[in-house]
DNA sequence: GTGAAAGCGCTAACAT
DNA sequence: ATGTTAGCGCTTTCAC
């Protein structure tokens, strides 16, 4: 299958190349005659003309087009971010292109490296790229960068984040108004993230102004919890070393949604009910927090703000301006379901 | 921010355009010489160069990239194929461009047209693009085409899909096999679907080939369930329906995962005990079905193999090859997890 | 080892 | 209303 080009239908045309542009415009340009601009069609039609996006966009400088690179592990949550990011994007002309790590080897670095070929203005860097590689990276290609929920201590570009040191002040005060003195803190454990440090502060923060100690004996960790493999974690160490210990709670906040559904089902097989029992709070709305039995109250991530707002630093940057490398906090929402 | 070309770094350094091409080459070219490289090197860093993907790209005659359209009610079971679709596409040199519906006003057609200004080779539709609209905008471009799990009745493009016949069948008779015998299907019904049909055809052939008879009073659907708006389903009337009405069951095959979730709360609120009471399988092997409990057994659509498989149909048509326009069928797995 | 020039496919000036 | 030409930024002959 050969190339078509304008040149190929200016000759079977008879028409200059000029013409023929114009007659295929995209926005009809006025000063082509019917007549011509149908027989051009025609012709286009016939020969399976399919104008070159690169030509054009060499021809008017750049495609506007800006890439979201998307971790593994984020399933669930970044959902609602990416499609406002699209939305956005799309009100400024922009293409969003999205990369999925999808489990390379190389893990985001190296699809940042791979941007190098790829037409895109901007990279937006989406959840925890915790990684010095990826910002390296980014770096070398001289592309404006924004992070949305980096996990990185060193803020080395424009960031936003969820404010997590008041969304876990925010969930561990409803519990203690609720009633709840014997509040559990559940968390990964895994790695010691940003965010991990930020909502177990919170909690502490919650507890310290409402009177309450905190005893180290609450702050317990999800071992099961597998962070790079992209499995689901199926048990739930954490509540059964409570229960057996005999360490008494009447309440849980969890570090993070994820933590919420094994926790759930510890509780359920220890014969506690939740939330008559224990109450249950998690962090971030995934889209499973609404599938769990009892449907999940949790702490929101202010998603749809957080895509659009990054989008529009990204853009902005783009267009010239020069953005601080700071992090910029978004305030999360208490969302009241069933589990507290 | 002035572009910076390769034209600048030429004058700058007071070499011609080709040795600093050549100095600047991925693949080091070797007539050029380490001082040279060296010099340019320093000048393209100092004066920030990025070579334009663009000008690269119209020159070799080309991207490789192909674009996958993701639609909104994918998110979640989509992942793995995706993923899969980056590994496969990236061993043969091309980049997949995910482009997300995300709600735009124009749906997945609007998607496909917008691909018109998007430097991509071919199009991977996937999910339920259920609209002859994108077919036609896909067709518009010229772009080979082929569809992961498209529900369209009609095949105009080659089509990637599970067996849901196959499926529904083995689903059935496991739970046939497993001693149970008034089995209930429980439906979206929400769209008369080509997986709708051929899930509850693959239940009643179990049905039949066991000897037993399709009770009607056991087909139910869920009207809670949303189609397009990318809410979760927060109940589920069917299994209200059944108990209400005294209507005995000792197993569900429901027609995908998400249905089963709010099935199984349900059931725990009718006090029937999964699976001792109710055995439940479940359709897709949704991310979710590990985060209920008990987690879900399901028939596991092969993703992966799906992926690899129509990203290797669509390079051979970009290849030139001539596809024929047919569903291929892909056989599905049971996985068998606690709910049955 | 380096330079000059052509050309990828397109569109916008500038003719006519 | 249509044709001619130049040039977007790059790489690749082909000379030197």
């Amino acid at each position: 299958m050969p190339k078509v080009t304008l040149a190929d239908i200016s000759r079977e045309a008879g028409l200059g190349k000029a013409t023929v542009s114009r007659a295929l415009a995209v926005e009809p340009h006025p000063d082509v005659s019917e007549e011509t601009r149908a027989r051009v069609k025609a012709v286009a039609d016939r020969l399976g003309y399919r104008p070159s996006v690169t030509a054009r966009a060499l021809r008017a400088g750049g495609y506007h087009a800006i890439s979201a690179v998307i971790p593994d592990n984020a399933w669930g949550w970044w959902e609602p971010a990416v499609r406002a990011a699209f939305l956005e994007a799309g009100e400024h002309g922009y293409h969003v292109l999205a990369h999925a790590v999808a489990g390379r080897p190389g893990g985001a670095a190296s699809v940042v490296e791979d941007l190098a070929n790829v037409p895109t203005e901007g990279i937006l860097l989406f959840g925890s790229s915790n990684d010095t590689a990826v910002l390296r990276a980014a770096n070398a290609l001289r592309l404006p960068t924004v992070a949305i929920d980096d996990v990185n201590d060193e803020v080395r570009v424009p960031t936003i984040t969820v404010d997590n040191v008041a969304g876990a002040y925010q969930a561990t005060t409803y519990l203690i108004q609720s009633g709840r003195r014997r509040i559990a803190y559940l968390g990964s454990g895994a790695k010691s993230t940003l965010f991990e440090r930020d909502r177990l502060a919170g909690y502490k923060k919650a507890l310290a102004e409402h009177g309450l100690e905190v005893d180290p004996e609450l702050v317990v960790y999800d071992t099961a919890w597998k962070w790079d493999d992209g499995e689901t974690p199926s048990r739930s160490a954490p509540i059964e070393y409570l229960v057996d210990r005999g360490i008494s709670f009447d309440a849980v906040f969890c570090e993070f949604d994820m933590i919420a559904a094994p926790a759930l089902r510890s509780l359920r097989r220890a014969g506690l009910s939740v939330p008559a029992d224990v109450a249950i709070v998690g962090f971030d709305d995934d889209l499973a927090a609404q599938l769990l039995d009892p449907q999940l109250t949790t702490i929101r991530q202010p998603y749809e703000r957080m895509g659009r707002n990054a989008v529009r630093k990204l853009l902005a940057a783009i267009g010239g301006e020069r953005l601080q490398p700071t992090r910029e906090l978004e305030a999360p929402e208490l969302i009241r379901r069933e589990s507290a």
